[in-house]
DNA sequence: AGATAATATTCAAAAGGATGAATATAATAC
DNA sequence: GTATTATATTCATCCTTTTGAATATTATCT
């Protein structure tokens, strides 16, 4: 019997919630760790551990800049796979906040420059 | 963080080398598990277990026909999904084997009437 | 150099999935 | 009824993955 072994090398890499939200908020482009702390709610090494996985399957990459470490999809097939996964599992409306996150990554700081006057711990919420 | 239980809830189940297997094979329309058996050249029971956990995902549908149960894919969607994996994985063409497969099911026992000069045995090589 | 910020890695315990072996069920034939 | 054929289920063991905790690394700032 075939056994598959790409197919499942890439199938067990996107098994996994974490995995699967953190694929989702790239495919608005590049972000960096802190982007996805924030974002997810969870702890730094624990979203480092799920890149690491998905780095490890080939389908991000890392690049770094001063303090932070942005990461990227390099595989965007990879929508082709999980759109299909999300047309089968029903609720095929986008699911991700579009709450603007933000994080203490340059890019942030820049983007929020002119909105001082609101609290940051209310950017993160709802 | 959302979990999104349906999609893991499918993924899982197709992160499986035996699983992807059946699933290719009943691309083709219903197969009996004497079939499987007999094309993936693996224990009955191992297969049963498999086709369990497909029919738990809710891809699969049985029915019984006097002594054998045939399988058949209830959600073609998925198609779509593996379409998009084997693309990724490289590999395009397909893999499998396209060998007469005979069983002692009605059906195969029907297709091959005419060639009772070809010894069984020889059916199922290669 | 030391302090701090952002990220990565390692390790161990717990949870979950895979698989073989044995056995159970269901339908048919005698 | 018993025997036989096809398929399903249960159980125990092994193996892998998940996750938390602690620690390491890398870059910047003073």
């Amino acid at each position: 019997m075939y056994d598959y072994p790409e197919e499942v090398k890439l199938l067990k890499a996107l098994t996994h919630p974490a995995r699967l939200a953190i694929l989702e908020i790239l495919r608005g482009g590049e972000e960096c760790v802190c982007h996805l702390e924030a974002a997810l709610g969870v702890r730094q090494a624990y979203i480092s551990q799920q890149l690491m996985v998905l780095r490890d399957a080939g389908l991000l990459q890392d690049r770094r800049e001063g303090w932070n470490v942005y990461y990227r999809i390099i595989r965007p097939e990879i929508y082709s796979v999980l759109d299909a996964v999300r047309q089968m599992a029903g609720m095929p409306e986008a699911r991700l906040t579009l709450t603007p996150i933000v994080c203490t990554c340059p890019n942030c700081k820049e983007e929020n420059t002119h909105q001082v006057n609101i609290p940051v711990e209310l950017l993160n919420v709802r």
